[in-house]
DNA sequence: AAAAATAGTTAACAGTGTTAAGTTATGCAA
DNA sequence: TTGCATAACTTAACACTGTTAACTATTTTT
């Protein structure tokens, strides 16, 4: 019983078990609760057989990292199927909003902590966050032939879209919106949910044709 | 000498002795680093001392973290004299991603991390981010009655500009701009400075008058 | 002078990431 | 089959973290 069977044939099962391990802790308490003792208590072994299949915490974390950017990868594909560049646009926008929402620590994991990109593969870039970007330029772009963004280089554009974004995002996951819900009635309705906001951004974005 | 005159005849004075002592390994090696038992080696106190005039290290991060708003709010008393609105919120703008990058550790303190919020006087609101985007709202009501930003709620519009600055600012400062600049050519120009991506959203601001 | 309140300390708990050294089991050559 | 090297895993420890209970020494009040 307390022994388990432990005959996970390739090093790579548990490599991936252990992921898994920490996957699960990260959804179910957070990234405070998940410490490399609780995963390796979840998977029945001991602290440093985690050591074996990862450098350090920060290659897990990275590892997370990398799960949280296929899970929206996934939710982007619905993207191919909408024709029109600006409304690709606007279902990217509300995709991620949404992404953020429902998915906070993994949102946190791949755009607000730094632990993840730092003492991983050195100056090596960031692959899965450039790749994002650089499908929000592709849109961009179309939007731009569609009479859209006139005048704006596409790279800039998608930056400060991005940005707008991920600020609203950010603040929201953070609670820094909500704790500043003490003006009532001024900021009742922006913190409700992010959809009102998000939706006069929309309405900004198509004045600029 | 190990024993230093620790003469600090009032209660306050100590209190602020933790702080200051507390800022200046803030400042000097960042959150990670300041741990309480290092401030309590910095005042030469023990660790257990600080205890009795801050509950707990919430209260001491919160401290800090409006030391942070005091440095923003007094950069941002030069903008009374910038009679134009418009040109004001422009200036706010650069004051604000001025101090995001002078100050990474207090921005992050301040608008990033979420435990200075946490457990400090329930629900009691966020007085200093509110307090700073109310001026925000202000400038934009402001901007609004000489013909910009027709027909958008000033709270939201309000929200929407914060949120793009904070997204700039919360993205370089994680590093998550230099981490993309493996397409070289690309991205070299946005994460130089953030002048040039606001300079291109201002020009985007300019366009809703 | 005795009692009470104040200020600060030591020692400990429970937790963290991480590493060196030791153990056990596995597979392979002689 | 025996002997041995290597791989897989564990135990024990280090140096930290925030935090608390219990203790001491000093000062103030009665």
């Amino acid at each position: 019983m307390g022994i388990k069977e432990r005959k996970l044939k390739h090093k790579e099962d548990l490599k991936q078990h252990i992921l898994n391990a920490a996957k699960k802790l990260f959804l179910e308490n957070g990234y405070e609760a998940t410490s490399i003792r609780k995963i390796a208590a979840e998977i029945e072994f001991s602290p440093t057989t985690i050591y074996l299949y990862y450098k350090d915490k920060h290659e897990i974390v990275h590892a997370l990292h990398e799960e949280g950017f296929k899970i929206l990868g996934e939710s982007f594909k619905v993207l191919a199927h909408v024709e029109h560049p600006f409304e690709r646009l606007k279902a990217m926008g509300r995709l991620y909003i949404q992404f953020a929402l429902a998915n906070p620590d993994f949102y946190e994991l791949m755009f607000v902590m730094k632990e993840p990109l730092e003492h991983i593969d050195e100056d090596c870039g960031w692959e899965e966050g450039t790749a994002a970007f650089n499908t929000l330029v592709d849109t961009i772009k179309a939007c731009q032939e569609t009479g859209y963004f006139k005048n704006f280089e596409a790279n800039v554009f998608a930056l400060l879209v991005w940005s707008t974004m991920h600020g609203l995002c950010a603040l929201k996951i953070n609670n820094h919106l909500d704790h500043m819900v003490t003006n009532k009635k001024v900021l009742e309705n922006i913190s409700d949910g992010l959809a009102h906001t998000f939706e006069a951004y929309v309405q900004m974005l198509e004045r600029l044709k």
